[in-house]
DNA sequence: TTGTATGCGTTATCAC
DNA sequence: GTGATAACGCATACAA
């Protein structure tokens, strides 16, 4: 593998000067820029990215941790920091995490060895101090899913408002017993929606009844079960809630094994708008996520971070909007 | 942030002793040791990468090139390969090329510019020749899909037995028409399940309706306007056939948009099976790959590659499996 | 067992 | 405009 030395040998000039024409710096004669670029040409030299990075400690690559590339709910938003990342000519490193606090620390590790520039978090096990002293040390935000934390900022939509208008849709087509599956974790995005969830239901003057309040872990295989549960309530409910589109098909199908029909016996609200939702059967009603805009936010607001020395951590918030398709109906 | 250098003075030894603990090199004493690991601990040194990787010329670091992460199929084969890498102390870069010939060309530069050390192709749009001289020159694999080439070996099922149990299936469950709907693509793995559905169909004397072969790109949408396609057919078909479960998916939704019942008026049957394949309704029949086996034993084969100089290039073949569900039924 | 010194491939600071 | 040369942080051959 040729290095820059060589390249400067055979152009007949200095490695200062072939490493001028490798940054396009104005300062070089058009001669001896044609020479090195000859020689670049001959020797099929690649700058090592290695000797490159050590020397301006920067890898212009962008840590991004999710807890499992097999939720589809990720893949969007990942084409949008990617997009982002490499527009302004950085890379991506997508770790799986698998919610697992020790696997994410290895990641992390990857910041303070200097391998990554920056991290976006999509859905952290860190608690809410040590995501803070991350944050103090290095470019760091979190997308969708987030912990409170004075310096980790997050790009998400307004939970609450979305879980709100779910909730009022399902109210307004006549449903008053309302299940509701949702997640156990500390994310404040979980809490809101929860939140959002109540409140529309006590603004319609409906009781919260926590019996009809389950939790999955964002699995097809949980939110069936969750469904299951909710049909054994003594008093079935007549539309479920469920905060992600994985969990919500999960339940349709356990509804579709126990001999309901999906709206007509029940209806059901998802959350995200992943792919398969429009192409289910029924089709899914939900919260629609601006998942490419989300991660296009996050990646721009941390090449913003790594350009500038000073920023103010503030939270970005994008909108919702709400999907009505096949899998709710008006009662 | 501490270097090699100042955890030498605090626990005042040479950096050589240092570098030495961090390594674990058996021939450093006890006391030495001992100081050089309360210097770390009380700088809270990491070590940085990018001094070691140059100095190595080895960054640890595999590239995974993906047409899209959107695909599902993908997320299980990336698990296994994470979790080889991981255990070897690799860690993965995730590329999506959106098929697309310049995106990949970019992450491939990764390999040349030294900032990785292996390549696992999952669907590469380089032609055979530049497959090949890259193969020669860097440790690379292909994965699930592959094109010839004298140097880069694949890990996949063997295709044409898998699409031949497939159809073999429908056949014997007496369906004669069978629509079948393939991707427009040079991968040898694309050709050999084609080449497996026409022989099945051959072998029981059933003549090759050219006019039942269309072609998808594997999103949810094509597999859609596939089946529209084939309804659209003078006769017809009984069943279809779907090289991947997200157009089968798409078919699916299709036949129902179509008034048609599933399996009852039609029957669909797939290839891959991904995680909502049994969930939808109706469960998908499909063929299933050994997603998790087929990217560990991908990575596992670039791994020995880089610890052993010489390696034959051997592709590697692994079991597939016929899975019947609710998509398909006797007529 | 330990330390000194060199080089990995670049970029950047100087002189010229 | 250009060219020496000193870093960047680490691992290691060699000397002690």
């Amino acid at each position: 593998m040729a290095t820059i030395q060589d390249v400067a040998k055979k152009a007949n000039v200095s490695v200062a000067t072939v490493s001028r024409v490798i940054n396009n710096s104005p300062l070089v004669s058009a001669d001896a820029c044609n020479k090195v670029i000859g020689a670049i040409a001959e020797l099929n030299y690649s700058p090592n990215m290695l000797g490159r990075n050590l020397r301006k400690t920067q890898t212009h690559m962008i840590l991004v941790l999710l807890p499992s590339i097999a939720n589809p709910f990720y893949s969007t938003i990942v084409k949008g920091i990617e997009d982002a990342a490499n527009e302004s000519g950085y890379s991506i490193m997508l770790c799986n995490t698998d919610s697992d606090l020790k696997r994410e620390s290895v990641y992390i590790e990857l910041l303070m060895q200097k391998l990554a520039d920056a991290a976006i978090f999509m859905a952290t096990e860190l608690d809410q101090k040590s995501l803070g002293a991350l944050a103090g040390a290095y470019p760091v935000i979190q997308c969708c899913e987030y912990k409170e934390g004075a310096k980790a900022a997050h790009v998400s939509i307004n939970n609450f408002n979305a879980a709100y208008d779910a909730t009022a849709h399902l109210i307004r087509s006549g449903h008053k017993r309302i299940g509701y599956i949702t997640c156990d974790n500390d994310f404040l995005s979980t809490a809101q929606r929860l939140s959002g969830f109540k409140s529309a239901l006590s603004d319609s003057n409906i009781i919260v009844n926590e019996s009809l309040i389950v939790s999955g872990d964002y699995s097809f295989q949980s939110g069936y079960l969750a469904a299951k549960a909710l049909l054994s309530a003594k008093e079935r409910p007549t539309a479920v809630f469920a905060i992600s589109d994985v969990m919500a098909i999960g339940a349709i199908r356990a509804f579709i094994d126990s001999g309901l029909s999906v709206p007509h016996d029940i209806s059901v609200m998802g959350f995200d708008d992943i792919s398969v939702s429009a192409m289910y059967s029924p089709s899914l009603s939900t919260i629609a996520q601006p998942k490419y805009s989300l991660g296009k936010a996050s990646a721009q607001y941390l090449l913003k971070m790594l350009g500038t020395s000073t920023v103010s951590y503030e939270n970005i918030y994008l909108d919702h909007k709400l999907m009505i398709r096949e899998s709710t109906r008006n009662i």
